[in-house]
DNA sequence: ATAGTTAATGTTACATTATAACATAACATA
DNA sequence: TATGTTATGTTATAATGTAACATTAACTAT
């Protein structure tokens, strides 16, 4: 198992986005049927919905497009679905937007670490040990205990910073 | 310079509030007045609110108090506040919160790490050189240009575990 | 001093993000 | 099929944050 990850790169260049949402899709039934729990269409139909593209996505706009061919659709319809994703690590929810990315990692739980352009708006996904670990090794000299780390940092991508925008 | 810095220790032993926060304040009037910027009687007021305890404080609640001597106070008015102290580096925002701590440190810009104890609600920001070098390295693998890091990490302090609550 | 300028605050209205609470429907299984 | 559990529907509202324009206070240069 490596232990330092590039989940998600910036623009994955030259993707075929089709794909890379089935493979998501794919992994996420798998770890549903794995873990015992129902992927349901309503909650597959979210986790599509955030995965239409690598940037941040609002809960509001998922639901203004759930309710294109779900009229039943309202908030909560949103972010119950939201929220059973994220419990599974199917989705992460970016604090400092107030906004979802999917993730294609259900396997082990883990928090990630976002780096976030701020030019182009897309977002990688890091799950680094190194990082990680420094954290938890701070933590322990004063005697805490980690639940749950969150790293976001802001910025601008190389992509970007070389399309001099 | 020390590089790495607890800005501001769980539950700080047997201290005395009042003298914390005169410090805050203090501190804040010296930085604005080098700065050329003006602290003015409601920002300094915001910013004592903030200061009243080492736990983040919500915007909406920092405006009921200011209302109580100031009763022309309205959204508005708290977040300007907000948002000119958060400029200044006199108080943080916890994205994962959204809710404010202060900050005794105005002097250099930083975004500081923040450890959140679940059980008791206070903060700790550490202002860590170790970990904000790692991930200036992290980044710079892939050509990623950071203007800010939110290192925002969830837990339990060691005073409430060994309490046991 | 005072007119012109900028910065700060007041005020109203609204936008965005999220949850409570209870009703109904779907699924699981004895 | 009765029964409990999980998922969704539905309405209402809470919590967080901003836009836009009016007014007041402070600063600046005559």
């Amino acid at each position: 198992m490596k232990k330092n990850k590039v989940i998600s790169p910036f623009k994955p260049a030259a993707h075929k986005h089709q794909e890379c949402l089935q493979a998501a899709i794919k992994a996420a039934k798998t770890h549903c049927e794995d873990m015992g729990l129902r992927l349901t269409p309503l909650r597959q139909r979210v986790l599509e919905l955030v995965w239409q593209n690598h940037e941040p996505v609002k809960a509001y706009d998922v639901l203004d497009e759930l309710k294109q061919g779900h009229s039943s659709s309202a908030p909560p319809t949103v972010y119950r679905a939201l929220d059973f994703l994220q419990d599974q690590g199917l989705v992460h929810k970016i604090e400092s937007l107030n906004a979802y990315v999917g993730c294609g990692n259900p396997k082990e739980l883990h928090s990630g670490q976002f780096f976030i352009c701020h030019d182009c708006g897309s977002v990688a996904e890091l799950d680094d040990a190194d990082i990680s670990g420094l954290i938890q090794k701070k933590a322990n000299r004063f005697g805490f205990k980690i639940d749950n780390e969150m790293v976001e940092i802001k910025g601008h991508c190389q992509e970007c910073l070389e399309s001099g925008i």
